[in-house]
DNA sequence: GTCTATACTGTGATAGAC
DNA sequence: GTCTATCACAGTATAGAC
């Protein structure tokens, strides 16, 4: 084995233990498995770790970055498209994601769970989901600035009913898997996300006032 | 120790499973932290179950019925009240029911991803979900039977998307345990709801004009 | 400082002796 | 029906090799 920085050596176990979590679920994913995976001696876990929970700890916080990253990419290229294009594709887009890696999003709800239920953990799961209703919301927020429309209902509300609507599909589809049906409900929820967006500016020149940040009442 | 039957046994072994999941979560749930809960010998649990797995299968059946019980008693007393009335006081009649016992619902959540995990029980979640959209359905048709009025939706898709809003309700809110914004979201959701109902013929004494999508106002 | 081998202690499920 | 043995495996600790 080369000689690495503790850092790395972190960084290994972590990813390691993803990937364990990803195939075998975070219930199996014992120190053991872990190392295994990465490749290391036991010994050299708790050399890395003061804990399994510690370990826990970064594995989430990587988890959430990563879940995020592909989310806020969406927001490029979308031209002088209507309303309903803007939502509806913003929504398919996340979509394609969940569908393309489900253990992934397993996983995410494995460990907000694990978390939980470990009393030194619980406030990191709190600060997950916290984070991940920040980026919904200026999620929406930018979808509406981009297409020139304001929300009708209080932006927090409306996003963490977003953010629990898409939990749940993500949820329920996770258990059976049925396309169909999903994709339906989705579209149910673009629907309804059509039905609280307003138009801001009647009065728009036909410009590109797409920077214009709408005050607020 | 009383002699009683094999099966009185079992249900007191499930029952006894169901209250430590309920107070230290489905991962703690050892067959001798059961057995202990229900003050029996640890050899009994073997000799009423072929193993965890069978006594977990149990566990999910039972809890699958009385998370559902609550909720299909609502549908008494409701007097002549508006659509709207009638749809809000179901939703917040639920949701009282999940303040009430959160542990309880994290409890079924925990226990749909452990059986997602384990072969032998995956598709018991399957069917514990399709039991859960089923009652939903029933639900909403029953909502609009008693109001007078049609969905302007399909009730699959509207059930399913009804569904995974709960879900995802109330996972988030066993998360950051936010009333205010809970309430907010389902609010949102109830609204919706309304926007999808749509007034039948009022003569129809009992019509089957449900795929009717009568033109929005 | 970076790593590893090995031992320790508790707990899991299960089975066989009583 | 009950109790106890078993055996695997969990997380953790430590002594010491590079």
């Amino acid at each position: 084995m080369t000689r690495r920085s503790a850092d790395e050596r972190r960084e290994q176990l972590v990813e390691a233990a993803l990937r364990v979590m990803i195939r075998d679920g975070v219930a199996r994913t014992t120190t053991r498995a872990v190392v295994s995976e990465a490749g290391l001696p036991l010994g050299a876990f708790h050399y890395c770790f003061r804990s399994k929970e510690e370990l826990l700890h970064s594995v989430i916080e990587r988890i959430t970055l990563r879940s995020v990253a592909p989310a806020t990419a969406t927001r490029a290229d979308e031209g002088d498209l209507s309303t309903r294009e803007i939502i509806f594709g913003t929504l398919h887009a996340y979509w394609d994601q969940v569908r393309e890696r489900p253990a992934e999003h397993m996983v995410t709800y494995e460990l907000t769970q694990y978390a939980l239920r470990q009393p030194g953990l619980a406030d990191v799961a709190r600060r997950q989901y916290q984070h991940y209703l920040e980026v919904y919301r200026d999620h929406l927020e930018a979808i509406a600035r981009l297409a020139g429309f304001g929300w009708t209902v209080p932006l927090p509300a409306l996003a963490r009913y977003g953010l629990s609507v898409m939990d749940g599909l993500t949820l329920n589809w996770l258990i059976d898997r049925d396309d169909v049906q999903a994709r339906a409900a989705l579209d149910e929820y673009a629907e309804h996300l059509t039905t609280v967006a307003a138009p801001r500016t009647p009065k728009t020149p036909d410009g590109d006032a797409r920077d214009r940040a709408p005050t607020a009442p």
